[in-house]
DNA sequence: CGTCACCTTGAAATTAGTCAATGGACGTGG
DNA sequence: CCACGTCCATTGACTAATTTCAAGGTGACG
């Protein structure tokens, strides 16, 4: 395996990228140490509503996604859809891949974005090699599993508004984390039909519960803007902790 | 890293478990390599519904499931419960734990059983030093969020019957694959209550099912015993292909 | 023989889904 | 600038699935 001195000052695709100051992208890139202007193969770009990956098709990367918004879902032979999860800038859509040369499931963008392609072998390759990969990649694994469990719960156990109220709510935190400061007022690309496929409800009650939020002028949603006029009754009616700073 | 003789015949403690074949253990026991004496680390018997660990608890150790039946669970506010998994012989209970101390849900006991502790710090310590290992516990953690994605579909986008039926479907396939052979009598120790907090419905509403799929002559639960009349109906019921050898 | 856990059944209430029609926003091409 | 198509959201009336409430039954076990 040839290794010629890499020229240091060239820039890694990635150090370019939005996301590129999340710890789930540092861990790769510090753990590939001299190699690390190899493990980023390639930037893709996506259109909005194009699927990138179907379930099932065989996969030899790991994809990252650096802008837009995306998610992950599953079709049903009756024609329902169920999104598994949203990807926002700097996500890991595939996080399992490094064990596996299957996709379990599809993979669509929500906007137009860019992502980008890691080869496998490159990444198991690294986590094998370096402990602060093994251990920040495990941590990602392990948050992405507990958002799985609390949507089981969530879907298998709590209203309607329950179920709208907390997706929103940890869409939104997940927004902040990068911005590092709470808003009242977002960008939010996800359509009704977006949102009653990952809570498991009809478009058409979607429509009806955001309504009631509407007029209880808790938050109102619509052409792709969010604004949030009552955040401590947003959290209380999303069975959450309201943050100390409100 | 020394590698004195091990003393060949000296039985490592999980060595007399019934689980002790299944490739999920195998591959902690072979990575660990000489110091497999030393990674396990006590067993434990538990009752029946004993809760083995609450949600949010401090926790140090694997756990691996040797005789009886488990589940993992997260109660809500209103006193609701949801059951993420069913935990089998052989199951690691907790598999993230290696890379956390704080377990996210909580853990009871099905029927009365046994299970074992290995301490997270030594897993962790095989998992990076052995790509066995590593690989190994990759394709476990895969799987598990595999059929968290499905429980998600079945709760979000499915009927009860389809729910019920495919939970059955999927826990005797696996009862089946430690047996090597397929049956259509199980012991089957899950309540009503069992099956409607991992389906998110009312055991009232299981009741109901349960006796349509009675009347029906597709499979009858009682007595903690399950008999399946109709194989291929209860696939077709549960929208899933129907084993080739019937 | 009583108790406890589990299961069953019926009737009423509620939540969410289905069907069907309408209207608004936005881009595209004439 | 307008006409058109497409995607998206809304509304009402109706229907279906599931929950809730309440009561009673069964089986195991000390």
């Amino acid at each position: 395996m040839p290794r010629p001195n890499p020229p240091v000052s060239r820039a890694r695709p990635c150090d370019t990228c939005p996301h590129r100051s999340t710890s789930l992208c540092n861990f790769l890139l510090d753990g590939a140490g001299g190699s690390a202007t190899q493990i980023w193969q390639e930037h893709k770009t996506a259109r909005s509503r194009q699927i990138l990956y179907r379930a099932g098709t065989h996969l030899e990367h790991v994809l990252v996604l650096c802008e837009g918004w995306a998610h992950r879902f599953v079709s049903l032979s009756g024609g329902h859809r169920m999104i598994l999860s949203f990807l926002l800038p700097g996500d890991m859509m595939t996080a399992t891949a490094p064990f596996s040369d299957r996709i379990s499931s599809s993979i669509q963008m929500v906007t137009a974005g860019r992502y980008c392609l890691l080869r496998r072998v490159d990444v198991l390759q690294t986590l094998s090699g370096t402990d602060s990969a093994l251990t920040g990649w495990g941590q990602h694994i392990k948050t992405q599993q507990e958002n799985l469990e609390q949507q089981l719960v969530d879907i298998g156990r709590r209203s309607a508004e329950e179920r709208i109220a907390r997706l929103v709510l940890r869409i939104v935190q997940r927004l902040e984390q990068h911005e590092s400061q709470s808003k009242r007022e977002f960008s939010f690309p996800l359509t009704q039909q977006h949102i009653a496929d990952a809570t498991g409800l009809t478009p058409i009650h979607v429509s009806r519960t955001l309504n009631v939020f509407r007029q209880k002028e808790i938050m109102s949603l619509s052409h792709s803007f969010l604004a949030i006029h009552n955040m401590r009754m947003l959290h209380h009616i999303a069975d959450m902790e309201p943050p100390a700073d409100d």
